[in-house]
DNA sequence: CTTGCTTATGACAGTAGCTCTCAAAATCGA
DNA sequence: TCGATTTTGAGAGCTACTGTCATAAGCAAG
């Protein structure tokens, strides 16, 4: 029933109803008043109540578009564009190779287009506490995936306690980099503190610290 | 948050008085109370009602004993023991291999008293999403403690990227053998779990998966 | 245009975790 | 024993979050 006429589904302006374009920009809306208001308060200063009057919604509204208040920071579309590197990377390859080569590109695609945004968060991320938990949580969430989707490809379990402590070590390493970045105001070059992180993990840290 | 119940410092027949003994004994029947009813009935599903219920004191009480519900499974009393080891390993000594050696044997010890509830508490950690938070935020602060007494004795700066990340791994690959170790019903070794994972990091994960 | 279906919305009530205040009771030092 | 300090209980209140339900807005077909 569909003729793909473009790669990328949805666009802006597409064909999509009313209700889909005003869903968008109600999301959009709540987000921009959110920001607004943590940089203006503080994020713990800010109430969802407020954010749902400034964004002129009923503040149960707001949970229909975000099921926390701190999904308003953490939402992450790039876990499909993850799984995507590691399943199509070459065989025979480990982890943290794999990892440094592809993931790196597509980080720097994401600072390309989204860096500003991604500056925002991780800042929120770096000065308040139950946002840093969340997003440990939220990045080891991805981590399995990213397991699961390696150790398909290598014929290992997923459970294989080494594969699952790579990941995890992988995974603090590249957190570590970017609250760094973070906390030095994100001036850095992200794609180098990350890069240089993960060598420290494939060279060993025998060599290191 | 120092009354230690199975270490060295209170003595019976120290000069503490009744009010003390008292918020020891409080202390303890909270807790005892709170696990059996997780036990019986899941975290979540346990208010702090209940549990000040069944501890016979009124619900304010409970959080004048503990900040949080979630600080209820999550009290840690080993950090000075860390820093301590860190403090006094030998120098020249790369930080990985200092752990490697010196937190195996506190952990061996930790295990020897309090192997069971060490037992209980990381199965409630594996269960119960929140706990997985909180535990992860708590073990960075530790390891903020420990990176600094690294860094002052190797003259390195506690801001030192690679230590950072170093830190952040080994507290991560710990993390994940512990959960591993809880995930098979803390059956296994969790000190050679411990070394493997340590091992891993050490030597590089280009030599893993 | 109208009819009927689906979906989004707002108002409202309720729960749990947590904070704060204040007065009463328990404990302690002298 | 008395006065000072600490611990406690009671209760009000705040915020995040979850439900329910009737209304309203979009939408597809006749």
């Amino acid at each position: 029933m569909t003729a793909k006429e473009s790669s990328i589904p949805d666009l802006p302006g597409s064909p999509v109803g009313l209700r889909e374009r005003k869903k968008i920009k109600t999301r959009q809306a709540i987000r921009r008043e959110a920001y607004r208001l943590f940089r203006e308060h503080g994020y713990d200063a800010t109430t969802v109540d407020q954010i749902a009057e400034a964004a002129e919604i009923s503040p149960s509204t707001f949970f229909r578009y975000f099921p926390t208040k701190e999904d308003l920071v953490l939402t992450d579309e790039y876990d499909p564009v993850l799984v995507e590197i590691l399943r199509t990377a070459p065989q025979g390859t480990s982890l943290v190779r794999v990892v440094r080569t592809g993931v790196l590109d597509a980080l720097r695609e994401i600072l390309r287009v989204d860096g500003e945004e991604l500056a925002t968060r991780m800042t929120l991320v770096l000065n308040v506490p139950a946002l840093r938990r969340r997003t440990y949580e939220q990045q080891m969430q991805t981590w399995v995936l990213i397991t699961e989707a390696f150790a398909a490809r290598t014929g290992r379990s997923a459970n294989d306690m080494e594969l699952r402590v790579a990941a995890a070590s992988i995974n603090a390493a590249m957190g570590e980099a970017i609250m760094g970045w973070a906390r030095n105001g994100c001036t850095e070059d992200l794609v180098e503190l990350v890069d240089q992180a993960l060598a420290l993990l494939e060279t060993g840290l025998r060599d290191g610290p």
